[in-house]
DNA sequence: GTATATATTTGACATGGATCAAATCGGGCG
DNA sequence: CGCCCGATTTGATCCATGTCAAATATATAC
């Protein structure tokens, strides 16, 4: 369910990001043309992971960073007493482990949602052609320093909203994720489950379910399991001023 | 009060990285000793601002990080209803603005918490240098991912952990920020208003106040104001995992 | 030094969301 | 096709923390 992107796009063979769908998405928009050559020559395409299946490990030394190229990825933190935090979801277009550049390690876990195939950009190549190229450096750093700031509208929205905005705050910046993949913005599936929902947005299960029908109720959506029709996008961004215009990699 | 660094540094002359008592912890850590008057050509150094003082806003065009030399900074962001939502506290050594790297405008209000001398890295020359020299591209990439994952753990303590329990992280982390600058890590003066650190933590003030006395009844703190003692570590450290090892800009 | 504004503390009370328990749904598999 | 297991929903209850109000302490100005 929910694949975005056709089945053949995956072989393992170099596929130009010249063709990919997701160029003006990806990491070749910050580049000129032909100095896309370049990317692609360091870029790995085409890895396959099935639902629940881990790209990376917090303590896996830390290589790649990731595009997703179709499915969803979610990144989270496992403390010393094996509490998950989710802090993140990924989708297509999006660049997963910018959180690690500069580190050892890998700073969180990734796990693929549902059946996802992502691109791998070997950070030490990816540093020398950032110096090489200003426009790509200077990209990198706009998509690390968005990063920070969605994170910081995260911890906005944890300490000051309640479970109705904070919800609502999350179909919103699905929705506007989506409509930049050029997909219907009021209708589509979630990726993750009402528990990744909760645990991200700091909520228990119950409530996230609770407040799922309470919108149901009042017209506001019509979800069924993972499927989610947004019927009234203002009565969502009415108290949900936090997630709503982020701008998610770009 | 709680002026870390006597008076006569705060010239508006260069003086040089080389001489600074912060070398070690700020910038110039990443670099070669023969590269050091590189960065010290591109910085300004020794503007001062008084409490409350902002050193830049929301509003203004992306110009420059600053790296505080003495006093403390709190950043904030300001919502479109007015709301105030801290995002973090630096100290002397550490980088402000990285959130703002590869936006047009800042990503958020900066203002000084005490009385804080800072020295300025405009943003066009930091990423000029940052080609030129590896080692300091790659302290930037480390210092924006540490900024990640800060506010990763940030948002963890939102959303799982007790009032008790955020308040003794921040004083952990403030302990071991305290530590790096070789001042002590037990005893010193919060920079920051009671207030502040409710809006950090995403808790009321008047829950700050009582578990601050609660610490101290149970014999975990000495606090009068803003100076505080800790003298039970451990018992803060107990579930407190969060912040704790936190890196802080190094 | 005294006065006024601001920050902090303390108390009483209300409530959103957590927790515990149990029913129902839905999908994968034999 | 029907069974089984995990995911989701629903209900009942409780508690940590927010909110409102007021007292006290601390800082700033005059």
């Amino acid at each position: 369910m929910a694949q975005a992107i056709p089945f053949r796009l995956v072989s393992r063979l170099k596929a130009p990001c010249h063709h990919c769908s997701l160029s003006n998405l990806c990491l070749p928009l910050a580049i000129e043309e032909n100095d896309l050559d370049r990317l692609e020559d360091i870029v790995e395409q085409g890895r396959i992971f099935n639902r629940g299946e881990q790209i990376f490990d917090q303590s896996m030394p830390f290589r790649a960073c990731f595009a997703v190229k179709s499915g969803a990825i979610k990144t989270s933190i496992i403390t010393e007493t094996g509490e998950e935090q989710v802090t993140g979801f990924f989708m297509p277009g999006e660049l997963v482990g910018l959180d690690s550049i500069g580190t050892e390690h890998y700073a969180c876990t990734a796990r693929a949602l549902e059946r996802t195939s992502v691109c791998e950009f070997p950070v030490d190549k990816l540093k020398e052609l950032t110096s090489k190229l200003p426009e790509l450096q200077h990209h990198m750093y706009h998509l690390m320093s968005q990063e920070i700031q969605n994170s910081h509208q995260l911890s906005m929205l944890l300490s000051k909203n309640t479970a109705e905005e904070r919800i609502a705050a999350l179909l919103l910046s699905l929705s506007s994720r989506f409509r930049r993949r050029r997909m219907s913005p009021t209708t589509f599936s979630l990726p993750m489950a009402r528990n990744d929902i909760a645990n991200f947005l700091g909520l228990a299960v119950e409530t996230v379910s609770r407040v799922f029908t309470r919108f149901q109720n009042q017209g506001i959506i019509k979800a069924r399991g993972r499927e989610v029709e947004l019927l009234d996008i203002k009565a969502l961004q009415m108290g949900s001023r936090e997630l709503s215009r982020q701008s998610h990699n770009r």
